[in-house]
DNA sequence: CGCATTTCTTGATCTATGTCAATGCCCGGC
DNA sequence: GCCGGGCATTGACATAGATCAAGAAATGCG
């Protein structure tokens, strides 16, 4: 599992194995069978972690029991909550896994030990936290002068992979819009 | 315009006289007078930006020329295009002022030195993006569950200064909807 | 296999919000 | 002090997408 970590870092960065035997100490390995969760609302948020397999959602529950998921996490994203894992609150967000999972999961005192310990890391984080900002902000501005439909496509076209293995439905509630919408949209296309 | 900045920064972070002045090295500052661009759309994104004085938005247009706020930046906030500092191509985003504004100004390369030579500035930032994330998740979280009107009242709480000196019609923008739809709400509310 | 559960589709209707158009207001500039 | 153009409000109407209800397909599991 750890291999699975240390491939998808050296995609950007170089770590020596006493640089990665530092990192390895932050994490410990984890398994979500499908449906378990890593977190619950009003949970004091502990810990984050890096999908090695399988795919994770966050997602909030409004009043009337609906699902709204926040992000999808396949492998070699993050997942965590640093909303309150900052604050130290309970958290309005649920972390469970739609697929068998396998995480390294940390907390986060021991996550910024590691990113003191190791500037590329930190570097790398910092360069990934700037692109996950970017494609907030793509999600922001869909919201403000998109249609759902719109929303759709750019999905499909961003996230293909995701797309193809997320239920329906999920995919919906991502996008803000009901199953029945999507439903219904996705024939409009078909027929073009 | 300096001394905002270290005020600013020392609220959270020491930096010593020389520390500062390697800072102030990234930096340049640059008047923004009420209507004026720090970028266009099609722009390739040069500058980042602290603000010292007044306020400035980012914003989209989209095909039928309606404009779409991504964010307000008023004193003490950073504003900039990560977007396409990072990757080179022309941004779809407009920033420009609100009000008379005074910004401390910046390139990428001159902000990642400072990075990599102040480490508790780069922790500052670290902490700063990180914040700045969860807001972003909220506004996400809005869009996929809220009303207008609860969004507008969620607005009012967590950004009331903002709120109080921006017009409504951008207000509307950056709520996403129509400037005639928060007149509706407003006046709802005030019946209350 | 075969049944049960979940997921997806379809139709009918409802509603929040958008669009278009008119009016009045206020504020800044001459 | 007045004039003009942006800004907010209001009304009538249009529409994207939601909701409710029912089947039809898939999917998984004993």
């Amino acid at each position: 599992m750890f291999d699975a970590l240390r491939r998808y870092l050296e995609r950007s960065i170089t770590l020596s194995d006493e640089e990665f035997d530092i990192l390895k100490t932050a994490f410990m390995p984890r398994h979500y069978p499908k449906g378990s969760f890593l977190q619950r609302a009003g949970d004091i948020a502990r810990y984050g972690g890096f999908v090695a397999k399988g795919c994770m959602r966050s997602y909030t529950v409004d009043d009337k029991g609906k699902e709204h998921i926040v992000q999808f996490a396949p492998e070699n994203w993050w997942i965590s909550d640093l909303n309150n894992s900052l604050i130290g609150e309970p958290t309005g967000y649920f972390i469970d896994a739609i697929e068998d999972s396998d995480l390294l999961v940390c907390d986060l005192p021991s996550f910024e030990k590691a990113l003191t310990a190791l500037p590329t890391f930190a570097e790398h984080y910092r360069l990934g936290m700037q692109k996950h900002m970017v494609a907030k902000n793509r999600r922001i501005s869909a919201f403000l002068s998109a249609t759902a439909e719109e929303r759709y496509l750019d999905f499909l076209k961003t996230y293909p992979s995701i797309a193809r293995r997320v239920p329906q439905h999920m995919l919906a509630s991502y996008l803000g819009i009901t199953p029945e919408t999507l439903s219904r949209v996705r024939k409009q296309l078909s027929r073009k």
